[in-house]
RNA sequence: UACCCGAUGGUGUAAUUGGCAACACAACAGGUUUUGGUCCUGUCGUUCCAGGUUCAAGUCCUGGUCGGGUAGCCA
């Protein structure tokens, strides 16, 4: 039983009654991609849902590869889907399931239809069968074969199976109601010829099922107790339930939609997303600025956040569009207790500290994690020169600038307050070096006697390490780029930057996947293009910042 | 234009199923702070419209408006 806190959604609510009526002993879901294309964060909330249920209610929860057409499907997709819920952190239970294991029994389901004068074998060509399926408000006519004796249907249909007849000469379709209101119902197409080697089948089969008459009796013969889909399958579950009725399927699923989940800024169709990749507008489908699982957990999202950020978005049938902003708050607050805090600049200035010593070097131990001490600590070495972001300084500040500007003091993180007494140039006018000054008094706090408001962090210069830093902001400039007649019109030719950052030492060594907090930069990971002693982050998402909006 | 579905702040989700519209994100304002972070506090709504039933309507009824889905031998 789930835990009373949060109210239940709506699907929840009809498992739990079902389960209170007897209907069921416990719930038994599935989740059915099409390996076609890599998941993506809209996946997740069907994943988050029907794992979850199954999870929460004492069921099971089945992976079942949809693989009704070998014109689309690839078995590198498969792998990809499974190491995407895996590494969500759900695991189906026992084997992965394919619709193409059921070949033979929804063969043997069409014959029985055939038999009991419920499908027939059309030899109208596509295009008269569109013509004659007519339109949203005209019904549509009857096919010239819909009435041919049973005995030539078999025939033809055992005809269509051996590989005698060529594609597109003729399909198996069910007899239902070519006048109904639901397209799905004008005697939809159950068999379609297709001559291609199926990835798991093989040359096993020329004919393959279509989706309708395959989903809800893969359904059936595993035993679904719900069959959880999205809204656009809503006009299909009378047929669904066609299916079911006139079958002699082992039980009857019951189909329930939600809403898609959609994110602020970003694509989610797959046929658009697969677009970007072969456009080469991203670097393939787990670019981190994808929202594909792979793309977001190269990006650094945890999966802890996505499950986070799943279950606040919640289960209904309204059209649902996130905020983008909600995501990266759901991984920020995972982040902030979970990761270990750094110091990197990203743009180095050079500050050199006039009244330091220069041989000397001091050993500046600090915290990985300011609030929680079981983190550790590790030290940095702190001496006469050093790096600030140049962003942390201005020679013409503003009043409400709280960080460095000639004349005025700052505070190193972990170590001095310092005074910038001279501005540097080269002959251009940049400004390539700062002199200051430092109250030695001030090594382990802030000074009583004066307030001193900024914070820097920084990296030694002589030990601090160069790696890469990329920077991502979104794929699109607008908000929702479906609703643009090109989405490939509203690219962001700036959405990935690269600078030449330092670090310090102890990055060196990070494996890929590891994530820290770059002090007052954001939460970064450590990328998988990382070569040995030049580590790659990826920034996932800035901290918060109050400042620089203003 | 036919059928199906939906409508609660900028966004998403609640509301003991007819009883004071709540929570989160965002935004804005303030407090704390050796991260302009975190944390804490405050501000932000005629529940799509019009009628009706009722002591009482976001919730029930009638009519409308707006939005989404559907005319593959894709899933």
């Amino acid at each position: 039983m789930p835990e009373t806190e949060a109210p239940l959604d709506f699907i929840r609510e009809i498992v739990s009654k079902d389960l209170e009526s007897g209907k069921h002993a416990s719930p038994v879901t599935r989740f059915p991609p099409e390996p076609n294309g890599y998941l993506h964060i809209g996946h997740a909330k069907a994943i988050c849902l029907v794992f979850g249920v199954a999870e929460e209610f004492g069921g099971k929860c089945f992976l079942r590869m949809d693989d009704t057409n070998p014109e689309k499907e690839e078995a590198h997709y498969a792998e990809a889907i499974q190491r995407d819920i895996q590494w969500l952190g759900f695991q189906w239970d026992g084997e992965v399931r394919h619709t193409s294991d059921y070949y033979s029994t929804l063969h043997d389901w069409a014959i029985h239809l055939i038999r009991e004068g419920k499908a027939y074998i059309d030899e109208q060509s596509a295009e008269e069968m569109r013509a004659n399926r007519g339109s949203l408000t005209e019904p549509g006519r009857n096919s010239p074969f819909r009435g041919r004796p049973q005995e030539e249907n078999l025939e033809r249909f055992e005809q269509m199976r051996a590989g005698e007849l060529e594609e597109g000469t003729c399909v198996l379709r069910a007899k239902i109601d070519m006048a109904s209101p639901n397209l799905n119902l004008r005697d939809p197409a159950l068999y379609r010829i297709l001559k291609k080697a199926h990835p798991r089948t093989g040359n096993e089969w020329c004919i393959y099922p279509m989706y309708d008459f395959a989903h809800g009796q893969s359904d059936a013969i595993e035993g679904i107790t719900h069959s959880l889909c999205s809204l656009e399958f809503e006009n299909h579950r009378p047929l669904y339930d066609w299916f079911v009725e006139n079958l002699p399927v082992p039980n009857k699923p019951r189909q329930i939609e939600f809403s898609r989940l959609n994110l602020t800024g970003t694509v989610m169709s797959k046929r658009k997303l697969l677009r970007l990749v072969e456009d080469s507008v991203v670097d393939g489908w787990d670019d981190p600025r994808m929202p594909t699982l792979s793309g977001l957990r190269r990006r650094g999202f945890t999966p802890a956040s996505i499950r986070d950020f799943i279950a606040r978005a919640g289960v209904t049938k309204t059209a649902q569009t996130m905020d983008l902003r909600l995501l990266q708050h759901c991984l920020r607050q995972d982040l902030e207790h979970s990761a270990e805090r750094r110091m990197a600049v990203l743009r180095p200035l050079k500050v050199v500290l006039t009244d330091y010593p220069e041989d000397r070097t001091e050993e500046i131990e600090l915290p990985n994690h300011a609030g929680r001490e079981e983190l550790g600590k590790r030290k940095i070495p702190f001496s006469r020169e050093f790096y600030i972001e140049q962003s942390d300084f201005l020679e013409d500040a503003p009043k409400k600038f709280f960080r460095l500007t000639p004349g005025k003091e700052v505070k190193l993180r972990y170590a001095y307050v310092i005074k910038c007494e001279e501005v540097v140039k080269d002959q251009d006018g940049n400004i390539v070096e700062l002199r200051c000054t430092h109250d030695p008094e001030t090594r382990h706090g802030l000074p009583k006697d004066r307030k001193v408001k900024g914070i820097l962090h920084w990296v030694p210069a002589k030990e601090s390490i160069e790696c890469e830093v990329r920077i991502y902001d979104e794929l699109f400039t607008v908000e929702n780029p479906d609703g643009e007649d090109d989405f490939m019109s509203v690219l962001n030719s700036e959405s990935l930057e690269r600078v030449r950052a330092r670090c310090e030492p102890s990055l060196l060594d990070a494996a890929p996947e590891e994530r820290f907090q770059f002090e007052r930069n954001g939460y970064f990971v450590v990328d998988m293009d990382s070569k040995k002693g030049v580590p790659i982050f990826n920034r996932s998402v800035s901290l918060k910042d109050s400042f620089s909006k203003k």
